[in-house]
DNA sequence: TGTATTTTATTTGTCGACAAGAAAAATACA
DNA sequence: TGTATTTTTCTTGTCGACAAATAAAATACA
């Protein structure tokens, strides 16, 4: 054996390294193990991934095309801010989708929709139970995405999953610090939502899918608001 | 001069080849130089602007993320096709971000937008009037655009910006067959909306954004109609 | 002649290297 | 000591070349 006979373990198959790279940087992002602000070094990141910058590239240029991360020219890149002044627009854009996706899943809603809703319902009132708040976050935005996905609209669901997304990250910001909990009654919201659509009560769904998101908006503008009382204090 | 003093006018800025590639390939999508189903050839554009294939890339990268290029992994990649079979998706969605950012423009505009909008405004009439049915459409869009700008939701405006795209392609698919006209009434229409934003109105602005919306909703299905007649006519 | 298999050709994905641009560090100078 | 200027360092953007993957062409075989 040479040292030609380079371990074959380590081979990828061919374009699955952007996938991996994508995926992996996405997820860190989105769950604050890489905060706002930190710096994205194509260098290390390749040779963490053990391969050549190109793949690293495409993968971050995807990543800017999602507002994920922000690209100076010539300069560095780095992961994209939480806009906290601005926070009003994304909740005017979030209550909207919401709205918007559960009237459409009443209206268009196939049989086979249904089962993979309750599933994610089932794993939300779980993590609730269990009191695992990364867990909550993720099942939520899982349920959701699986309404609009049974809405059949792609222009609102990739506006939605973007929306979601960007929600985790706040989310995650909060309960990482309070260590607050869901209450038991958004279980209750969902299972009602689930029952509008099956209905195909598109009235009810709508008007539903509005207040739930109140709901979740107030939620987070009441942590939001003590977050800051406490900065003051301290 | 020996043969090493290559021309300087060749030379381009750093970082400024992947933009004039994404902008120009935009263009010609949009404008269907590049007809859906077109293959694009990275060695053929590398030569053609005289640069190597990793610039071209990037901005193939980026046109992909927003859904204007499709690409098969290790083979083609092309024009996206236009999907007429879900066309409705694409009208639910443009009518009611036609109302949302009308109405945002007429709660958060600023006095320095309405200048603006009325310079659209101004060239959409003036387009209507010489029958250019490429400026109809490009000042129509742009005139939406600048409204969805002074709502100042960077969520909606970039949805927004998407479905005006995807209209620009749709349109000038139609036109460019009829030969038809864009009515007067869109130009009132167009007044109307205005005066709305102006006065700050958020409901009239919210009823004639719909409105409107669904008055070029309606253009757009009876053309498609009429095609429709005539291919099966032929 | 029609089908299966091999060979060739074409296009994409990845690599290592180099040059440009901008910040940081070092130096000169008052 | 403080400021202006040069030098260095570090990161990004671009290049040309090569390898893998697939389609097309050529060949073998019934």
């Amino acid at each position: 054996m040479t040292d030609t006979d380079s371990s074959p373990t380590l081979e990828r198959k061919r374009g699955s390294g952007v996938k991996m790279v994508y995926d992996l940087l996405r997820d860190e992002i989105l769950d604050l193990a890489l905060p706002p602000g930190s710096p994205i070094d194509e260098v290390q990141l390749a040779e963490r991934f053990k391969m050549s910058r190109t793949p690293i590239r495409e993968a971050l240029v995807r990543l800017a095309g999602e507002g994920l991360i922000d690209t100076l020219p010539n300069r560095s890149t780095m992961v994209s801010s939480i806009d906290f002044l601005n926070m009003h627009t994304f909740f005017d854009a979030l209550v909207l989708m919401y709205r918007v996706t559960t009237r459409l899943a009443a209206q268009n809603h196939r049989p086979e929709d249904l089962p993979v809703i309750r599933g994610f319902h089932e794993d939300y009132a779980e993590a609730i139970k269990s009191g695992d708040a990364l867990a909550m976050i993720a099942t939520n935005a899982a349920f959701h995405a699986a309404i609009a996905e049974a809405g059949r609209n792609p222009y609102f669901t990739s506006l939605f999953r973007r929306l979601l997304d960007e929600g985790r990250r706040i989310l995650r910001l909060y309960y990482q610090s309070y260590e607050e909990q869901f209450p038991q009654r958004f279980v209750d919201e969902h299972a009602e939502i689930i029952a509008a659509i099956t209905a195909r009560d598109l009235e009810a769904a709508d008007r539903l899918g509005k207040a739930h998101a109140e709901q979740i908006v107030q939620q987070v503008q009441k942590l939001f608001a003590r977050k800051n009382t406490l900065d003051i204090a301290l």
